[in-house]
DNA sequence: TTATATTAGTTGATGTATCAAACATTGATG
DNA sequence: CATCAATGTTTGATACATCAACTAATATAA
């Protein structure tokens, strides 16, 4: 028992380690970090979008949504304004400039995770996002103690 | 090609999903952050130890461990001490009352992770632990562009 | 033995994720 | 219509990780 639980904790542990590692290096290799390019890549799939949609696509927190706007919004990257039908909402969208600048950055990214990816079959890859899927709904259904 | 490009990145997202769940859920479940019990597991494990030794084992940043540990002696969960053989590196290790707090939350995490693991068969372990050994070394082999 | 390099640890600056509180706008109910 | 609830966004406080610059101690080499 003792025994087996520390072999899943290390499962655990690898997945962390991986994580971190692709952060690490994906950001390090294009200056972008993850959650960003999230969201470019979520507003170039998608075109414009009030930020509340953007905030549940990505999945990081509204507060952080808003600074990373900001920031690129600053930047010219991206162009927000306000839904004219309810004024609680903003649109936002890729620049022009912004919308060139993304498409690098995604051939940069899709590189990247061919390589990551570079000796698995279909199979294992369909396995492995089979798994990943039990994990989070196991761990989703944890209750606090 | 494009498609299973996405299908690729979706894996890739859905790891980074899973991650930031569980560390979400589990810091939500015990109050502690994953590094910070990280740090505790290891002291845990090897007891007195240098600071570098844990720094290496846990693979967090050298300030984020000295920041890290300077609290927990503040709240007495910790105690360091010089080398005497060797003024440059400093020793630490659980106190008494730190080794009794951290032995609870192990036991929460061991429940955690019996939980997220629940219908994994050893197999599956193995086989999930296999494959992301392989997405490290091959994360680990691309370069820069 | 003095100068230089290396090693361990610390500190400051920066970026970013989170929660909670605040705010404005809109919708719903009496 | 007035009040109250809900929704979307923003801001402030806090926590943490990272890098780079720094200090102190030790090891190496001239």
């Amino acid at each position: 028992m003792s025994h087996s639980c520390s072999e899943k904790a290390n499962v655990l542990y690898a997945l962390q380690e991986v994580n971190k590692q692709i952060n690490q290096k994906f950001e390090h290799c294009t200056g972008v970090s993850q959650s960003r390019l999230d969201i470019l890549h979520q507003l170039y799939e998608t075109g414009e979008m009030s930020q509340k949609a953007l905030q549940q696509q990505v999945n990081i927190d509204n507060a952080a949504i808003t600074r990373h706007l900001k920031q690129l919004e600053e930047r010219d990257v991206v162009s927000r304004r306000k839904n004219p039908d309810d004024n609680r909402v903003t649109f936002v969208k890729l620049t022009k400039s912004g919308h060139e600048k993304i498409g690098a950055f995604r051939n940069e990214k899709a590189r990247f995770i061919d390589e990551a990816f570079k000796d698995f079959s279909e199979e294992e890859q369909l396995l492995l996002s089979k798994m990943l899927e039990r994990l989070k709904v196991n761990i989703s259904a944890i209750e606090r103690s």
